[in-house]
DNA sequence: GTATCATATGAACGTCCGTTCAGACGTTCA
DNA sequence: TGAACGTCTGAACGGACGTTCATATGATAC
């Protein structure tokens, strides 16, 4: 098996310089192929984005605890400002995450995927009983 | 049943100013009741942002599919600097994602949780599959 | 020892994002 | 119509974060 070679042109994804040291070409290529296309990673980077808030995690537990609440009582349920929680409810909303029915003054709003529901449900096990690796260290080594 | 009420001191979290106008106050009594508490949502944010990116996902991924991999390969097999993979890489092991091991010069990645696999599945699914709410557009209303 | 390689680290830059504040919009009720 | 209310919007500030560059560490080979 090759100890260390330079990788091609074609090798690469698309950068102007390409002199990368590869151990092992063969598996790089192999991984390459199977692995998750840079666009779905950016779509899939872009939902955990919308949760990677304790605000949003919250205000999206609560909708889905509430099955429908408005603003006013989002809002003083997870205790932010409504202005706050208005612009997060937009962001939850442009993502099709939660759902918004119009009832005269107020807006209430609801679960609108289902996946969400077990977003949450995994990664808070994940943190309450897993060992869920310090967030703060770095030691490790 | 009540229109709008003031809800008192013990109704909120622990703000200055208390003075919110809450509709339906048993329900969001109720929904706090069995909300998830805001220190769990901190540590569940977290989680979810270190997968907020597109290039440690696909690190992630990369490492999943391989089973293990070194750094300058993986470097190769997602298209950055070695510098770059070190950095999300030390991220990725302070969260307990995955596992490091040293053999001689270089050193080699494994994945070191069974859950963080089950939520790129499912969120990978999610924004192939599913209607994923566009990313960009805010109409809604 | 020195040289080379694989990886890690730190500083610096630019950008994104959460929050707050002030104000606008739309709806209801008198 | 005008006031009160619920919600939404925009600007602005402060902080966090991803990337790059230069450099340091640790390990192997000569």
């Amino acid at each position: 098996m090759p100890d260390a070679i330079i990788c091609g042109k074609d090798d690469r994804d698309s950068l102007d310089h390409c002199d990368v040291l590869v151990v092992d070409p063969a598996r790089v290529r192999a991984v390459r192929e199977r692995l998750v296309p840079a666009a779905t990673a950016e779509r899939m980077a872009a939902v955990f984005k919308v949760l990677a808030d304790p605000s949003r995690c919250r205000l999206v537990a609560a909708i889905i605890e509430a099955g429908e609440l408005c603003v006013c009582d989002l809002a003083a349920t997870v205790g932010m400002s409504d202005s706050n929680v208005s612009h997060h409810l937009r962001v939850l909303r442009a993502h099709g995450l939660v759902r918004a029915r119009r009832a005269g003054k107020m807006v209430f709003y609801s679960p609108d995927d289902a996946h969400i529901r077990v977003l949450l449900d995994i990664t808070r096990e994940h943190v309450e009983h897993g060992r869920d690796g310090n967030a703060g260290e770095v030691e490790a080594r």
